[in-house]
DNA sequence: GACAGCCGCTCTCGTCATTG
DNA sequence: CAATGACGAGAGCGGCTGTC
């Protein structure tokens, strides 16, 4: 569990804003430093409502976007099974249109509007809590008297404002990327009968609605299958035309900010899991996907486009090339016979490879699509590859003639050593990285994390006094090279603030002491060793967490001599 | 079309600790 | 002492794009 600086009026050293912990209590307050160290009522404020201590806004806000949005695109948002085997069998002609229209209304049926008020609120109130003078001299920004907004209330500010950006960002990549209006369909009265169905028998038997006190003996993942059914009914009755709040929602006194709370919770504990167009498109069709034509090579590695990405250049080109096969052209065009100057007409297989007997890049709806295609996200030179070109200039020249527009690039890229990488903008200056600022700035996405962790985190003294920590002239803080941050579940990719931690040296680093811990998991059959391999391989089948931890204390205890 | 500066992407090398 | 793994850092090729 995360824990806060508390807030304390003896140790904060300038003016901050501080607020109930509680997601949804709109308890706010200006912070004051003690005049005397030692006098002086509410030297630890707490919240009125709740009687619980305060914590400062900039610290909190940012955990209540994470659940919110972990919440709004958690995998398990996207159609139940039950559902979707129901429109599969009975409407088949209407899984599109179904699928997408679920994942419209995913944002408003698990609680968005409700966010957006809140972030309103709270903003709203941060900025009462500031006098008019000093709200001048922030719109003014810039340099103007320096002194009137301290650091604090002005670092708060920006955290209110990054993380309320954070918030629209992802809502306007769910209606732009993930979901495609022109599919949008009203659902036929048969489906939507269905729906009413469904959505009673699925409240009736929910644990959390029918007794909320049982909870407590609930594990963590049967609480958030509940939660989810729950939210899971709130975008059912939206994309019916109903108030996502039913009745039975509201006796049960589950707001959308207990749902929120509980989303933390299970983001905390690792059990949310973003969803990607992939997954939309991977109900939708029933094509193999990239992911299958690569697991039928190794099937014992589960691999997504990352890892096609990631992967060495001449697999991932026959694998892109492989699922080019098993894509249902005729879907995407009727007619593949283009007209090519001094040849005629030619009839293209889109089912073949591309060569210059089969020239695929110069019909526009293939070139379109593959190029456009976000998951395969590919550059005119891979595609140039792919079709045995040599010149990547002949694809931009099509791309050119058909009015395909060139894609915004991405700044980050995936190292075979299997970790992200970033390109900095200019106006990170690292002091001991390029010092002379003649290159771009490569940096390893988690560092980037940790650094901007750090900076949000912290005070201004405490940066400066950081011993990991270089600053430069513009009031940024960079880690010192040397310095290396760890992936603590080792999973290069899961660059999460809380799967990180920050080492002063690699010597340090190695001194993390793994093997007490993993002799541990082997004495408890979370390890096995596998002759037939000579190898220690994961025991999937078992779960030690599943142990009471006094069995746990038993079996691990040290062994004893005789 | 030549040129320059920028940038996408890949590849390589270095350090340190551990292991056998 | 060589091999290996985790991590850091940046060189370099050649494509992209704007300008003349």
């Amino acid at each position: 569990m995360k824990t806060y600086s508390n807030v304390s009026r003896k140790t904060v050293r300038e003016d901050r804003i501080a607020i109930c912990p509680i997601f949804g209590c709109e308890s706010i307050k200006r912070v004051k430093p003690l005049k005397f160290r030692f006098l002086g009522f509410g030297k630890y404020p707490k919240c009125r409502k709740h009687r619980i201590p305060l914590v400062y806004v900039d610290e909190r806000i940012g955990d209540f976007v994470d659940a919110a949005l972990a919440c709004f695109f958690d995998k398990a948002g996207l159609p139940p099974n039950d559902l979707l085997e129901y429109v599969k069998s009975q409407v088949p002609d209407e899984i599109t249109s179904f699928v997408e229209g679920w994942v419209y209304c995913i944002t408003v049926g698990r609680g968005a509007p409700i966010v957006s008020r809140y972030m309103d609120t709270i903003s709203n109130t941060y900025l009462k809590q500031l006098t008019k003078k000093q709200i001048k001299a922030i719109k003014r920004g810039g340099t103007s008297k320096p002194n009137l907004v301290n650091k604090a209330i002005k670092s708060g500010m920006d955290e209110i404002t990054f993380q309320y950006t954070r918030v629209l960002k992802h809502l306007r990549a769910h209606s732009e990327v993930l979901t495609d209006r022109q599919k949008l369909q009203a659902l036929s009265k048969n489906l939507q009968n269905y729906l009413k169905e469904w959505q009673k028998n699925t409240l009736e038997n929910n644990k959390i609605i029918k007794s909320p006190e049982n909870r407590q003996e609930m594990a963590l993942e049967e609480i958030k299958n509940n939660y989810d059914q729950i939210l899971n009914i709130g975008t059912c009755r939206c994309l019916i035309g109903l108030d996502p709040e039913s009745k039975e929602i509201k006796k049960a006194k589950l707001t959308a900010f207990d749902r929120f709370s509980a989303y933390y919770e299970f983001y905390t504990e690792r059990l949310a899991t973003k969803f990607t167009k992939l997954d939309i498109e991977k109900i939708c069709s029933e094509n193999k996907s990239v992911i299958k034509v690569l697991k039928s090579k190794d099937s014992s590695k589960e691999l997504n486009y990352y890892d096609i990405k990631a992967s060495t250049s001449s697999c991932k080109l026959e694998a892109i090339k492989d699922y080019l096969k098993s894509i249902n052209w005729q879907v995407i065009s009727k007619n593949w016979t283009i007209q090519v100057k001094g040849q005629g007409s030619i009839t293209l297989n889109p089912y073949k490879s591309c060569s210059n007997q089969n020239p695929l890049y110069k019909h526009k709806k293939w070139l379109e699509w593959i190029y456009l295609n976000e998951d395969l996200n590919l550059s005119d030179r891979t595609i140039t590859k792919i079709c045995g070109l040599k010149n990547h200039k002949s694809i931009r020249y099509w791309r050119n003639k058909f009015n395909i527009q060139t894609k915004e690039e991405s700044g980050f890229y995936f190292n075979p050593d299997g970790y992200i990488d970033l390109y900095m903008p200019k106006t990170y200056k690292h002091p001991e990285l390029n010092p002379f600022g003649k290159k771009r700035i490569q940096r390893r996405e988690h560092i980037v994390k940790m650094e901007n962790h750090l900076m949000i985190s912290s005070t201004s003294r405490e940066l400066d006094l950081h011993p990991y920590l270089i600053g430069d002239d513009n009031g940024m803080y960079y880690i010192k090279t040397g310095c290396i941050v760890h992936h603590i579940n080792y999973r290069k990719r899961d660059n999460y603030i809380d799967n990180l931690w920050l080492y002063a040296s690699n010597s340090e680093h190695n001194n993390t002491n793994i093997n007490p811990c993993l002799s541990g998991l082997i004495k408890l059959g979370q390890i096995l060793f596998s002759q037939s391999n000579n190898k220690y391989i994961l025991n999937s089948n078992f779960d030690y967490r599943n142990l009471e931890s006094e069995q746990i204390k038993e079996i691990i205890k040290p062994v004893e001599f005789f």
